[in-house]
DNA sequence: TGGGGATTT
């Protein structure tokens, strides 16, 4: 790892390489600013509790800030995958807290991950570098998994946690450092996190030197891939930049001659892949990028077909294959064998594959993105980005010089975009903004790096103000209801944890949680053909539909007392079964916790039909995703949340017509209805033969050939919907 | 009649 920096105005200063030890002390230099070797050592402990203070008085009288100027305690990272960054960087940190902070009992280096895996074993592998012979100094916290104690030092956690600590503790007391990894990756996390980090960086730092305690600041390391730096430095004004040189291989890029392009990528793929496998050298092993579990079975079987010059070991890698047979992309095939891994992008970022040489990139993948004229997510095949594409490429250099065979011709990458659309413009934001308000907390504003699509926001508010979680009237840092302060916390979709709400007053709480915990998870049936599934699943069928068979699955899972014989006989996921088990648990102590703060009791109901009453929980709660069917078999919507809105605004609120006149872009009465779409019953679910004329639905995604498909189905007929409870009145106000 | 990839005190 070589560093050289860059000042803020010279963004194409080319990167100078340095060896180690230099390396490292540029970075500290940098890192520490110029007090780094005279600093005064006053300090004998962190005191938080002074600090919390000073930062709310700072706060309480201080002006809105235009600028939130980093004065150099912002370091912006550059530097390719693979060259060491992610267990460097934060060891070199380590080193400079201890040195600079002799005195001081503890301090703490957070690095975010946006994936499980990376925390763990990023955590695992800077343990053993620093040989650390304490258990716990260095320590992970991903969900359902943590080993941090009080005396660690360097902790690797996931975004989502970091999340959940900003929003129990915005100033984040716990720590010096903040590392963000992986921050080109631009999850909805990482967006979050930045924009709290770059305020919090201003203040802390404020505070330090009012009351001249080095110790005080915080100070924010963003690690990203090479590339454009520009934005992340005009949105850290006064942030330093660092180049890190990569240690990969160099990649031989081959494009496709224009006169053999087609438009056919897939046969075009397969094709090449067959000439490239006669040609090149047997121990040359292949990564094959394609965009979903279809296409990969499709060419995998026609590869596995062929007699071919060499051996051949083909295997698809995609999520929803089982772990075992993921496996056997990462085996090392005998020699005169080649391995042919065909993947979709999951093999771009999660996971990385030994021994690959050779990279056949389609150049298009499968992404979701948000249709704000119907308010859902779709799944469409794209072009990939330019970052993509590199990303990709490096895949072949990894351990040796490799190439990279791009079934696209140069002036067609040439036209691709520079990056792909961060996840917070393709996405629906409900849970995002039942968070936000928590964001606004410190000096009661939010700024995105890139602004949220006002279309997107408002099919948000919309569903949050339809659940009684906000009220749009209000500003956005005191938008919450009581009911949307607590159920912000749940780890589940808004309308789900509403659910779980009803649920609880109307004594089905643990049956609700079930079946959400259910529906949490990915990839419940281990593939089987349809005739097995459909026999299966006579064991758990129940003539509601599917959330009552979800339930039918967990309870059995339970009474087999968590049996995996049982799950592999049943042809269902023992991971995906373990994981609701441990959702469910969540879910049901944070609703107790919750109970138990607003002193409420609640009871079982013993009277009526159980599964009536779960379903009608979800039905009145989502009551806008009730559909009929049609004479002609297909299923549209009987009310939609902005047409129920619009009406009891214009009945219970005239303050709210006044504020839609102010505002008619943003909130205006007369947007046009979303689209009408007719939909069928997703063929996955248990209702997609029997077809009953009223159903709910929990999700809906629109296909590449426009379908739009519903999931998670039940019955809900009129004798559900009018359904009366004698149910526990929770009073939270 | 069909599911890109992550993630949550």
């Amino acid at each position: 790892m070589a560093l050289a920096s860059s000042s803020r105005d010279d963004k194409a200063e080319k990167p100078e390489i340095l060896p180690m030890c230099l390396a490292k002390n540029s970075f500290l230099k940098e890192f520490g600013g110029k007090d780094y070797a005279t600093v005064n050592m006053t300090e004998k402990r962190y005191a938080p509790i002074v600090l919390k203070k000073r930062l709310k008085k700072l706060l309480k009288t201080s002006e809105p800030v235009e600028e939130y100027d980093q004065d150099g305690n912002t370091i912006i990272l550059m530097g390719e995958t693979g060259c060491g960054k992610s267990t460097q960087v934060p060891q070199i940190v380590h080193r400079y807290l201890k040195k600079k902070f002799p005195n001081t009992k503890r301090t703490c280096i957070a690095i975010t991950e946006p994936r499980r895996l990376a925390a763990l074993t990023l955590a695992a592998r800077v343990n053993e570098e620093m040989k650390s012979t304490i258990e716990g100094i260095i320590a992970h916290s991903v969900r359902f998994d943590t080993n941090f104690f009080d005396r660690t030092r360097i902790h690797f956690l996931t975004e989502g946690i970091l999340l959940q600590q900003i929003m129990a503790d915005p100033f984040l007391l716990g720590y010096h450092v903040v590392i963000v990894d992986e921050a080109h990756e631009r999850s909805i996390a990482t967006d979050l996190i930045l924009g709290h980090l770059r305020k919090l960086v201003y203040y802390r730092n404020k505070v330090a030197k009012m009351m001249e305690r080095e110790l005080f600041k915080l100070k924010v390391v963003i690690m990203t891939a090479t590339g454009e730096a520009s934005t992340l430095q005009s949105y850290f004004p006064g942030s330093k930049v660092l180049f890190i040189e990569g240690r990969t291989h160099p990649v031989k890029i081959n494009y496709l001659s224009p006169s053999s392009q087609s438009d056919d990528y897939l046969s075009l793929t397969a094709a090449t892949v067959m000439k490239l496998h006669n040609e090149l050298p047997v121990d040359e092993h292949f990564l094959v990028f394609l965009t979903g579990q279809e296409e990969i079975e499709g060419v995998v079987k026609q590869l596995r077909a062929t007699n071919h010059h060499f051996h051949v070991f083909v295997c698809p890698l995609y999520a929803a294959l089982p772990k075992k047979a993921q496996e056997n992309a990462f085996t090392i095939p005998p020699y005169g064998t080649r391995k042919i891994v065909v993947a979709t992008n999951i093999a771009e970022t999660s996971l990385t594959i030994p021994g690959i040489k050779v990279v056949i990139d389609s150049g298009f993948i499968k992404a979701k993105s948000y249709l704000s004229s119907h308010g859902l997510e779709a799944y469409q095949v794209q072009h990939i980005s330019k970052s993509q594409a590199a990303q990709r490429a490096g895949r072949a250099g990894r351990e040796c010089p490799g190439q990279v065979y791009r079934m696209y011709p140069k002036q067609h990458f040439d036209n691709f975009a520079d990056f792909e659309e961060p996840e917070i413009k393709r996405s629906n934001l409900t849970q995002l903004h039942l968070m936000l308000p928590h964001f606004y907390k410190i000096d009661g504003s939010f700024k995105f790096m890139e602004d949220i699509n006002p279309e997107i926001a408002v099919d948000a508010k919309l569903e949050l103000e339809a659940l009684d979680l906000i009220n749009p009237l209000q500003d956005t840092k005191a938008m919450l209801t009581e009911l949307g302060k607590r159920l912000s916390k749940f780890p589940i979709e808004p309308k789900l944890a509403t659910v779980l709400y009803y649920a609880t007053a109307r004594g089905v709480l643990e049956q609700a949680s079930s079946i959400i915990s259910m529906m949490e998870t990915e990839n419940l049936f281990l593939p089987s053909n349809e005739d097995t599934r459909s026999l299966e699943l006579q064991k758990f069928w129940a003539p509601e539909g599917d959330l009552i068979t979800y339930l039918n699955i967990f309870t059995q899972f339970v009474k087999s007392k968590n049996s995996k014989v049982w799950c592999d006989k049943s042809r269902i996921s023992f991971r995906a079964m373990t994981y609701a088990v441990r959702v469910r648990k969540q879910l049901i102590d944070l609703m107790k916790r919750f109970l138990e703060e607003v002193e409420v009791d609640y009871k079982p109901l013993h009277n009526q039909n159980i599964n009536m009453t779960i379903i009608h929980c979800f039905g009145k709660t989502i009551h806008w995703q009730r559909a009929t069917m049609d004479p002609t078999g297909k299923y549209y919507r009987i009310e939609n949340v902005q047409k129920v809105k619009h009406s009891d605004r214009i009945k219970k609120n005239r303050i709210w017509e006044a504020r839609v006149r102010e505002n008619p872009g943003l909130w205006s009465l007369d947007a046009p209805p979303k689209k009408i779409l007719h939909a069928k019953i997703h063929p996955s679910s248990t209702l997609a033969v029997a077809r009953p004329s009223e159903i709910i639905f929990l999700k809906a995604t629109l296909n590449e050939k426009n379908d739009l498909f519903l999931h998670h189905c039940s019955v809900y007929d009129e004798t559900i919907a009018n359904l009366r409870h004698s149910h526990n009145e929770i009073t939270i106000f």
